[in-house]
DNA sequence: TCTGGGGTCCTAGGACCC
DNA sequence: TCTGGGGTCCTAGGACCC
């Protein structure tokens, strides 16, 4: 039988990677890169993971650290992440049609068929090619199955003789790094499933593949369990899903860069979250059926708290920004309660469907075709001039009172005609 | 002073139907 | 005294991922 081969291809520290393509003076220098309001680390290299920056850790927390080792900290910039990302995406597609794009970093490419003992020169050809055409550094990890291409990938990042590629096709290997795999670091278990391995004596991932009680598994850890033990013993579970399938639930949250105190602000972050939702269920070509709202104060500040979430439905779904708008509003003064200070909203759109085949009511407010063509106007002005050109009133003029904060950003180099790069 | 955002899948249990 | 059984659908909550 033709046995498969799967790449994992994921790129290193990939944000961090990002502000270096335009800052060499970087190169060796420890990078950072924070989540939205400069809140905490999501992205780190090496040098600073070396320092005992965490994943996750708060900045103001290791400010101190930060400043002593010269790291250059950076406010997300979520436009260049995207644009380099779908450049890496593009080059990947040039190896193999069948790839699946995981994230916005890591990419899974079937190999099978390949000579098996071609393919890891093949990806170090792979690799190079990337870092040539997008200057952003990746690893590769190859295996029989997507679990074992994360424990290679691991591996393959970690352990610098393997310069970057690590296959684990061959049986010597597969043993080693199972070996060496705690439980913890096999993909899809995660911190709760780790202690409940450990309780049962299983500390790596070879004591999981070797476990012979494979209802305790599947009873313990459900259907998942099972196929993650299945994956390690090279018995593929989770295919490659060349076609991402439409979004089934559409979120767009943030923190406040200040505190809230007032209704109007934030029926207008509301507001301009809903417009962000809206414009992608557009983008998959879909509707939605309901719409939920969510608000809360900071549960990290010793004040009185308050959070509450509460939904909607409409008759028929809908892709009209301003009718999801009205809707956020409306509930917004179901669960609003003077004299709390806000840290965050957010806006869900659930139970979605296809734009063409969804069932309308039959007396209830739809869509008109008005409706959707002044929403393809908008998101076509929006694509041309900017998310700003064009956008509901309701969305207020002035964001400073609640936008988030992003002292540290780097310029839009590739989406921003006045911040190209100057040489 | 300062602690992210956006998703998916699975299961148990209740509602409901015949 | 004694009160069926099987199926489907939906939801909330938990766990995981990047």
């Amino acid at each position: 039988m033709n046995q498969k081969i799967i790449a994992l291809v994921d790129c290193n520290s990939f944000y961090c990677s990002c502000e270096r393509l335009f800052r060499p003076d970087l190169i060796n220098r420890p990078v950072g890169v924070l989540s939205n309001n400069d809140g905490c680390f999501v992205s780190r290299t090496n040098e600073l993971k070396k320092l005992g920056v965490a994943m996750g850790a708060p900045y103001f927390q290791v400010k101190d650290i930060c400043d002593k080792n010269k790291v250059a900290v950076f406010s997300a910039n979520f436009s260049l992440y995207t644009n380099l990302s779908d450049r890496v995406m593009n080059t990947l597609f040039e190896f193999t049609p069948s790839l699946e794009v995981y994230s916005v970093d890591e990419a899974f490419l079937d190999l099978t068929g390949f000579d098996e003992l071609m393919v890891e020169d093949y990806c170090r050809h792979i690799k190079e090619t990337v870092e040539r055409n997008t200057g952003i550094p990746v690893g590769i990890g190859i295996a029989r199955t997507k679990v074992l291409a994360k424990l290679a990938n691991r591996i393959a990042k970690k352990d610098e003789r393997t310069k970057g590629v690590f296959s684990v096709l061959k049986k010597a290997n597969l043993e080693a790094a199972l070996e060496k795999s705690d439980i913890g670091d096999v993909w899809g278990i995660g911190r709760q499933n780790n202690i409940k391995f450990k309780m049962l004596g299983i500390q790596s991932a070879k004591h999981l593949r070797d476990f012979q009680n494979t209802n305790l598994i599947q009873k313990q850890f459900t259907k998942v369990g099972r196929m993650i033990q299945d994956e390690l013993r090279e018995v593929s579970c989770f295919p490659i899903t060349e076609i991402a399938p439409r979004k089934k639930e559409i979120m767009s949250s943030r923190s406040f860069g200040n505190p809230v105190f007032e209704i109007n602000l934030m029926r207008e972050s509301l507001a301009c979250y809903a417009s962000l939702a809206c414009e992608k269920l557009r983008k998959q070509h879909s509707v939605c059926q309901e719409v939920s709202i969510y608000i809360c104060t900071n549960p990290f500040k010793n004040i009185p708290q308050y959070s509450k979430s509460i939904s909607a439905s409409f008759e028929s779904a809908t892709c009209d920004t301003r009718k999801i708008i009205k809707e956020a509003f409306k509930l917004l003064d179901q669960i609003f309660i003077n004299g709390f200070e806000y840290k965050k909203a957010a806006i869900r759109l659930s139970k979605i469907q296809d734009q063409d085949e969804h069932q309308i009511s039959l007396f209830g407010p739809r869509d008109t075709k008005e409706d959707l063509i002044l929403m393809q106007i908008m998101d076509k002005i929006n694509a041309r001039d900017g998310d700003e050109a064009l956008k509901i009133a309701a969305c207020g003029t002035n964001k400073n009172a609640w936008f988030m904060k992003q002292t540290l950003k780097s310029p839009r180099y590739l989406t921003g005609w006045s911040e190209l790069l100057k040489i």
